[in-house]
DNA sequence: AACGAATGGGAAT
DNA sequence: TTCCCCTTCGTTC
């Protein structure tokens, strides 16, 4: 499911399967912005994240623009081979036979066919466009170019709460729900801590554990916020630790939506904080005031 | 069957 | 701030 992630190994995913192959591109749902027509039958070059925005290129005379997809909370994207539904696929399956198919999007080419199904966002659009999305992101800490310097500074620029701050695209993009929570445990850090009371050192700190948290997540396909066990990769800053091994279900987060903290298993607090429930373990997260 | 949540975000008020 | 959209899945009646 979608943070930043989700979309980065998505994009990979797709670049795998269908980069340099001629697409037949659909609408079963018939609901995608602008008509899939414009872009059926042309080459992909490739798909890349920003974000959790994902932008999909083909190749002229396609017309000028990208495919901008957005998962939002729901959104979907599942691979089927030689484009037979897999058997897992049974709701799709029934609602297409029923003639209410959710497939918003249908990507497919010889041996792979994707489909994608409640998104936000699924539009072709143009190169304006595309500047204006660009432009109201921050950051992104998947993508080897972004500056964590930026995201520094408008956090110790900002009254707000840093819980807030990591859940804003345009300080930060690819973080959701449960890495702002998870970050904040990482550093014993009330996430309602106004974000011009963090140093320097520590919003950095965010910024390298949100590169360290969010490349663990691309490669295992999943968030997992905690040490492996006997994991003691703790070289280089030494205080950095490095998640890099799965972990069974229910090991995998500190504090995001549990009852109590796996670390000390004290009781989690939660609190609406940017109209989202944020998750603190009061004992090791202690507030400021 | 009906309801509520869910890793999100934009538009309207 | 509040409302609304998107879909799936688990729980409750």
């Amino acid at each position: 499911m979608p943070e930043g992630h989700t979309i980065h190994r998505l994009a990979r995913d797709l670049r795998r399967d269908l980069a340099g192959q001629v697409v037949a591109v659909t609408s079963p749902q018939g609901r995608f912005s602008g008509g899939a027509s414009q872009i059926d039958g042309f080459r992909l070059l490739s798909a890349e994240a920003y974000g959790k925005h994902l932008l999909i290129d083909f190749e002229p005379p396609a017309p000028d623009g990208v495919l901008h997809i957005h998962l939002g909370l729901f959104g979907r994207f599942t691979r089927f081979a030689d484009g037979a539904p897999s058997r897992s696929e049974k709701s799709s399956i029934a609602n297409e036979v029923s003639g209410a198919s959710s497939v918003r999007l249908r990507l497919a080419a010889a041996g792979w066919a994707w489909q994608l199904s409640g998104p936000t966002v699924c539009a072709f659009v143009n190169d304006q466009e595309l500047r204006k999305l660009r432009d109201r992101l921050g950051p992104d800490p998947l993508r080897s170019n972004a500056d964590p310097a930026l995201f520094v500074a408008s956090v110790r620029a900002s009254r707000r709460a840093i819980g807030a701050l990591l859940l804003d695209q345009s300080i930060v993009a690819g973080i959701g729900n449960v890495y702002r929570s998870e970050l904040c445990y990482r550093l014993r850090l009330d996430p309602r801590t106004p974000g011009n009371e963090l140093s320097a050192d520590e919003v950095r700190w965010l910024w390298d554990d949100a590169v360290a948290l969010l490349t663990i997540g691309v490669r295992l396909g999943r968030i997992v916020t905690v040490d492996a066990v006997g994991d003691r990769s703790t070289k280089g800053s030494g205080r950095r630790r490095n998640t890099v091994a799965d972990l069974p279900a229910g090991k995998r987060v500190s504090v995001y939506r549990r009852d109590h903290c796996l670390g000390c298993g004290a009781e989690v607090e939660r609190f609406d904080l940017g109209n989202r429930w944020a998750y603190v373990c009061p004992v090791e997260q202690p507030s400021q005031s």
